[in-house]
DNA sequence: CAAAGTCCTTGATTTGAGATAAGAAGCTAT
DNA sequence: ATAGCTTCTTATCTCAAATCAAGGACTTTG
């Protein structure tokens, strides 16, 4: 029997008692997306709590001047929410958007609204995984305004180069928030050092 | 008697019943900070979680160039934390400063935990209040690196506009990622029209 | 009331990333 | 295989904001 990548991190990363272990997997639903489709766009309520099983998750958001600028993007064992439209039932300002064919697990409002009640270690876990998203956010845009495209490109490598052999160079472009040229030029002189 | 802002907050914006409120209250202690006295600074660890009952407080991060980024300002009724080191007992990477003689009530690990253990509302209001700094932060990085400093300082003005009769014009500056220069640029750009 | 220190403004100059345009390379499907 | 995509690269030009450099307005302190 194979084991699901969802068990292996609410035991091993939220440190959920085995006791219940069961009860919280019964919560999620198995789903599987294409390349390209969206899992909620803006306008919509993101009815659901997303966990990555295998794939590659992107959120993006479209600013005023209607570009999309990507927040994240997000692989195998990665958490994808937007809770502000989820916990309100409102519409959210935001995308998620699959870009590879994937295999999720979700959790809907009121099985995680359950979940976030009942396993206090969820609830904790939730609440750091949260606040690593947040961190991220903050640090990303203290260096945003700040770095200049090469250092930006630099640091990406360094920190997040499994992305760079997945996702398309135009992504990475967008959420390092510069053009495709901009980005092609700065391959051309790295790779000429 | 006086009505303590932190019982609003708990009362109104987190629906906490009545019954559980007077214990919650009891796991805060006040304290007093002075006009630019930090709360804590990169390195150390963030030991409590910080409730703004009057005054303001800002939060930045030190980048590679050793220049200072003003991640937020927050005022009255306004919290300030950082999970990341609060939970795991490690230094943070962040900064919490007062810009004005402040007075805050806080919250410790063990009682905090104890709050998000026992009352199920404070958790729920918890989660939200992440989440809305979290989105509030999708938007600012969204945005960061397309809208022109002038649109910046626009959108500050209709969006934040209390801010910019208590801070100074060099920490809003930095905040809107421009400049004091630039800023003082656009600002007479903008009187004289 | 000087003196020193902040904070803000103004001007001159530089520069680096965006815009624009065009072409090359790599895939996919029939 | 070739037509038609999508993605990436290269070159030129332009301009807006950073940098550099001073000076002015306030505020605090001895």
């Amino acid at each position: 029997m194979e084991v699901s990548p969802l068990l292996t991190q609410l035991k091993q990363v939220y440190k959920v008692p085995d006791r219940d272990c069961a009860r919280l997997i019964q919560l999620f639903e198995p789903l599987e997306v294409k390349k390209n489709e969206h899992l909620f766009q803006s306008g919509q309520v993101a009815r659901h709590v997303y966990f990555i099983e295998k794939g590659c998750l992107r959120q993006y958001y479209i600013n005023n001047n209607g570009e999309e600028r990507t927040i994240y993007f997000k692989m195998e064992d990665g958490w994808c929410s937007e809770l502000v439209s989820f916990l309100d039932n409102k519409p959210t300002e935001l995308n998620l958007q699959a870009l590879e064919d994937s295999k999720l697990q979700i959790i809907n409002q009121k099985n995680w609204i359950y979940a976030i009640s009942q396993v206090k270690s969820f609830t904790l876990g939730f609440i750091r995984a949260q606040q690593d998203t947040n961190f991220m956010l903050k640090k990303r845009l203290a260096e945003a305004t700040v770095e200049t495209p090469e250092e930006k490109y630099l640091r990406f490598i360094k920190e997040e180069s499994p992305l760079l052999q997945r996702i398309p160079l135009y992504h990475i472009a967008a959420y390092l928030s510069m053009t495709p040229e901009t980005l092609s030029r700065i391959r051309k002189k790295i790779a000429g050092k």
